[in-house]
DNA sequence: ACCTGAACACCGTTCAAGT
DNA sequence: ACCTGAACACCGTTCAAGT
């Protein structure tokens, strides 16, 4: 029996995974909850509010997991392919993609609350591939190290993107080797 | 003096690729075209007949001008660098980006014959980069010159997308950076 | 051939009113 | 504390009516 203001947000990440910021109806999230649209604005009074907490949330769970993998092993090609799988699950999950990177598409129409989330959101994953460089190759210059990571984390990104226009989860898995066998990602 | 359907399909372009499908309104297309919202209906009957026309004359135009640049020199160095900063200057037009990228996101909600311009985009691009890495390397194995170039593609629309969200053109020129010194873009 | 005003069911938001 | 119905200006769409 969940709080209703969890359900809100467990429900409104998955619409947010799908059809974007912009694409997130209050009426439609009412009703997936099982109220009105009216009530939403009592635990969450505008929609920037919800956005805001949704992005944030994402960061900490994110956060929350890759520290969780950082816990289990230090061998870098074993991280990398976890933080990919993570990826990859939102695509397993009926085509979904990051929320926060959808986000940076609606960059321009995202209150200023949910573009700062968002950012946070980079910050996060940046951090952790840096670190995870730095496991792999601790002489490295520390600048390019953080270089490498920003270009990691883009170039997921796109592939989750690419292979979601064509709903094509190989396609993910193809691109990732290419990154791989390139040597974008270390193996 | 241009035809009211040519401006229509001009600043709809570029409210799609601030804001998305999603963004575009009849409304405020109306207000920039100086029409009614109702007589946009009179050359795009609904949304997705304008959507898919987009997408099309999208990726003509991004055929005439990689042709164009083919044209000019068979050297893959060159030919990679105008690629990279046809996605740069999307940027530069006031952080706009890729109206497909942005699409592939809202694909969700786009109606199939938006999708089908979408996918072809991608295959123009695809079989354009191909060609180019070709021309890199002639030896090369088919199948993985095509999973390549893909793969490029992928990544140049993660960075326009991750630099999107910082409003950000440098962290662009850096990933492309990272991009080439890791070995995915040939130098 | 091209445009318009008015109507329709939708959207986020507000607010007075309920329990 | 939590929810609701009704209203507001918005959205894409339709259509009869204008020129």
């Amino acid at each position: 029996m969940l709080d209703t203001r969890e359900t809100i947000m467990t429900l409104a990440r998955a619409i947010v995974q799908a059809h974007g910021y912009q694409g997130l109806s209050f009426r439609d999230l009412a009703k997936a909850v099982g109220i009105k649209s009216a009530s939403i604005h009592y635990h969450f009074p505008t929609k920037a509010d919800l956005g805001a907490a949704l992005a944030r949330r994402y960061g900490e769970d994110a956060r929350a997991t890759l520290d969780g993998f950082l816990a289990e092993t230090s061998d870098p090609a074993t991280l990398l392919r976890r933080y990919v799988a993570v990826f990859r699950r939102a695509l397993e999950n009926d085509n979904r993609m990051c929320m926060c990177g959808f986000m940076a598409a609606e960059h321009d129409d995202l209150p200023e609350a949910v573009k700062s989330e968002v950012r946070a959101f980079a910050d996060i994953n940046v951090a952790w591939l840096a670190q995870v460089l730095r496991l792999a190759d601790p002489a490295a210059d520390p600048t390019a190290t953080e270089k490498r990571a920003f270009a990691i984390f883009a170039a997921i990104g796109g592939a989750q993107l690419a292979a979601r226009s064509r709903g094509d989860i190989a396609l993910f898995d193809s691109i990732v080797e290419s990154y791989c066998a390139t040597g974008l990602i270390p193996a």
